[in-house]
DNA sequence: CATTTTATCAATCCAAAGATGTAAGACAAA
DNA sequence: TTTGTCTTACATCTTTGGATTGATAAAATG
């Protein structure tokens, strides 16, 4: 199964001319990609990407006319199999938590010395996902955040009070069972089913079935843990 | 607001007292930390976590006793202000995406040659996040599998056929609200919640509320993405 | 051993939810 | 203008859900 190697295609879009203009030289002269396309235009790159099918996309992302993040997540659905580095002026951790979680293979900022725009193409193109050390480390403080907050409101989590037969009832809820399917499921009759829903209730503090099944979703029960969109 | 500088304090937690022992020895003779303990048991290194306050604990996440991760999660419930690092055997993504989720600061193999780890605990010690190249590659895969599965989970999106007036009554649905509490939230009657609601059943395919929610959160209604835990 | 918790089941009653059909006014598109 | 969709609304009926009380046996706890 082994590939035929040959150079790596990069489409380049950029707002700003000079640094489009800048950019497409550097490649060009130090290293052995090539520049299939380079344009201004987030809508115009979108339209090349299909056309010439590029290997690589460097994305501006800080541009008026149209979000670059929008211009990734549109390229991502188009599932060309092109890996997006995103470009940007700005280490901004919710920039970059952003494009990351939108498919970019990586994240470069504008101010980086040219070697190591090089370098982090040639990591993406080797099908790895480059982030510069300092960027890395801004994400997870970004995402550890996220994460964090959430733990915090769960302080206290009312499902702790829950005994395991009562969890098992409250896990067919979230998955929109109503008595007689849970009865079926747990081979166990009807009353009984709600004689536990209603402890539930109680221990939950809630009124019904849709606020236990919310309460249980939104503090850490089992499969799910939520993140801030 | 200069700090005083100090000697940083590391707590080392590892079943396997051999590694324990050779870590403690590289880190005492080739480094400037003080290590203030050395325990193979995951509870007491939370004890003596407690009674130490060091600035940093390499936790071993692969012990038979207790689970590393959860040591981790209760050293951070604890709000010591410790930095911990997370070592391991094993760079499973999955592993990855759960010690940093859980707050590690690092994570770090077994296998790493000593400068590396040193190196770690360097950065570590000065504030930043640590990982590996290639553990951040990996992470970043497993992290953007798990938004990907659902953006293509909502290709056919029956959200998209709802009204703007059903949209509004599913968002108070997911909030708890009961026809009672909708009517009065939208200033119409509760007849006319009903309808709207038997509506949104119909073009969502379900069967009560409940399940008409979990779609809702389920398909990226509005403010809140789930990832697989 | 005594006590408490848990899991099971039942009967009853009322409230809420859901299904179905109908319809009028607003508004936009054809 | 006609057509269609959306929003509003009501009546009726059936089903489901939820509250309450009470009861039994097993299991865990002290």
């Amino acid at each position: 199964m082994r590939e035929f190697k040959r150079k790596s295609r990069i489409l380049l879009i950029d707002d700003n001319a000079d640094h489009l203009r800048g950019v497409k030289e550097l490649i060009t002269l130090e290293s052995s990609y090539d520049v299939v396309g380079a344009t201004t235009s987030a809508n115009m790159g979108i339209s090349l990407a299909k056309k010439y099918r590029p290997d690589i996309i460097l994305m501006d992302i800080n541009m008026p006319e149209k979000d670059g993040l929008q211009a990734i997540q549109e390229l991502e659905k188009l599932e060309l199999g092109v890996k997006v580095i995103a470009l940007s002026g700005y280490d901004d951790a919710d920039l970059i938590f952003r494009a990351m979680k939108l498919g970019a293979k990586g994240y470069v900022l504008k101010t980086m010395a040219s070697a190591q725009l090089i370098y982090a193409i040639d990591e993406v193109a080797s099908g790895k996902i480059y982030l510069p050390t300092a960027l890395t480390s801004r994400f997870f403080e970004y995402f550890q955040r996220s994460f964090k907050e959430e733990a915090s409101v769960s302080e206290e989590n009312l499902l702790t009070y829950l005994t395991a037969r009562e969890e098992e009832v409250l896990e067919l809820l979230t998955q929109g069972n109503n008595y007689k399917g849970i009865a079926g499921k747990l081979f166990i009759s009807e009353t009984t089913v709600k004689t536990h829903v209603n402890n539930i209730f109680q221990k939950l503090q809630v009124n019904d079935r849709t606020q236990a099944v919310l309460y249980a979703l939104n503090n850490g029960f089992a499969n799910r843990k939520a993140i801030r969109a």
